[in-house]
DNA sequence: CTTGACTCTAACGTAACGTGAGGGCCTATA
DNA sequence: TATAGGCCCTCACGTTACGTTAGAGTCAAG
């Protein structure tokens, strides 16, 4: 399929297309004697998947960064997406109820705080856990939170128990230096856990590990195994990632 | 308020409060000795009719035309905004069964066409009412179709004539100047009769102009009263736009 | 063999902020 | 009463994701 075809089908405009062929997003698996591009089917999947991120508001960096990783999962990626979308929509109802509440409050029927009058707008009481679940699923959020959510019983116990053995064993090494062989083992451990259940590219670990002491609610539930953890995993996963990237 | 009282109240960044002061479209009533942004409450008011159209896509620009226009009404405003969002609530759903049938198609219960691939991105068929519909409202578009949906019996047969009538009258001015008095004055009752169900701005109606003649099924049902009609209306319309500004 | 629709690269333009830099204001506390 | 920390100001340049010409080649249909 040539560009236009493309961009016909999918509702989008041939400079978007030239422009992800640009900074290499998108690059035609083939081209004609005289330069034209022509897209695969492939192309077409990696655009779909592509599309979705951009729906959910990641930038073209991060997209790149995501379908080009090794671990980089079509499947996990796009329950992933599902969950996103149906947070994404959930917030849309709240901005809709808003309207409704608002259009009653201007007939006189009901009162509202200013509270009220940016609800559904307003991530102010949880910007990193909101960031994070536009960032990462649902998922990914209740992991971290210790709450490892929506696995069936058995599984969920035995995911629980080896998460807190890694985070056991990195209580022990938090007091020397978290870019020690052992500690970033330890947090080799955590990333490859991570991966068992999500994809994590080595960005949104480091993202994650920011998190971690950004968000009061994360670095407390991470420092009842021992005080200083979550500070130490974030510097641990820093250089992890910088590591990862090389 | 301060401004980053309101930064945090809406969950916005203090820039973006720059930002919208710099361009005018949210001056802030009062400001201290200091020189320090004080917002009332209408400023809020405000600030949440503009987040509402961010929300849906608007340009800044756009923004600023609609919340200035003489003819806005807040109530018809926020009555056109929830069936916006419905709409892309709509939209959303639609992505949503897309990626649940991505993921059954990759599991290889079932296939899918290149068409189903990219579903809820696809506006190619009809551009313009998706485009019409994000920036009027699905009443004004019906409405223009000559459907007049969404009014109770009695009322919607007057309109319904009401609207024929002025279509008549323009027919049979048609082959004049658009720019003439006569086909002015006739214009101008569309103009008002559009403004007795929506709030449109002049650009708004110039925009609606365009659009007669841009999409074909428009053309068509206008064309109905007349050929060259909906042409005819388009460039009154503009003129009509032009003389409304200054 | 000439349209007209499509393609290319190159390069500047734009919207909506982000991100410092450099410098005042204000109030709790030592 | 001094000073530190948090908030405020105004430039002003940077960034993202394209839009928009401009100039020129390609290709199928009539």
């Amino acid at each position: 399929m040539k560009v236009k075809e493309v961009a016909d089908l999918v509702g989008i405009s041939v400079r978007t297309l030239h422009h992800y062929d640009e900074i290499g997003l998108l690059v035609p698996d083939g081209t004609t004697e005289a330069g034209y591009r022509v897209y695969s089917d492939d192309n077409l999947e990696l655009l779909q998947q592509i599309l979705f991120y951009r729906e959910l508001g990641f930038s073209l960096k991060s997209i790149k960064a995501i379908v080009n990783s090794a671990g980089f999962d079509r499947q996990k990626a796009l329950e992933m997406h599902r969950s996103m979308l149906l947070e994404k929509r959930r917030r849309l109802d709240d901005i809709l109820a808003t309207v409704e509440q608002t259009i009653r409050h201007t007939k006189g029927e009901i009162s509202m705080t200013n509270q009220e009058k940016f609800k559904g707008f307003d991530f102010s009481h949880h910007p990193y856990e909101e960031e994070a679940r536009q960032r990462w699923g649902d998922e990914a959020v209740d992991r971290s939170k210790g709450k490892l959510a929506a696995k069936p019983g058995q599984e969920q116990e035995a995911l629980g128990e080896a998460m807190n053995d890694i985070y056991r064993k990195l209580a022990e090494l938090r007091h020397g230096s978290p870019a020690a062989e052992e500690a970033q083992a330890a947090i080799g451990e955590w990333y490859a856990f991570l991966n068992t259940l999500g994809s994590y590219t080595p960005e949104a670990f480091r993202g994650l590990g920011h998190m971690y002491v950004d968000d009061e609610r994360f670095t407390a539930n991470i420092d009842k195994f021992g005080t200083g953890l979550a500070m130490f995993m974030k510097e641990a996963m820093e250089v992890f990632a910088d590591r990862q990237i090389r």
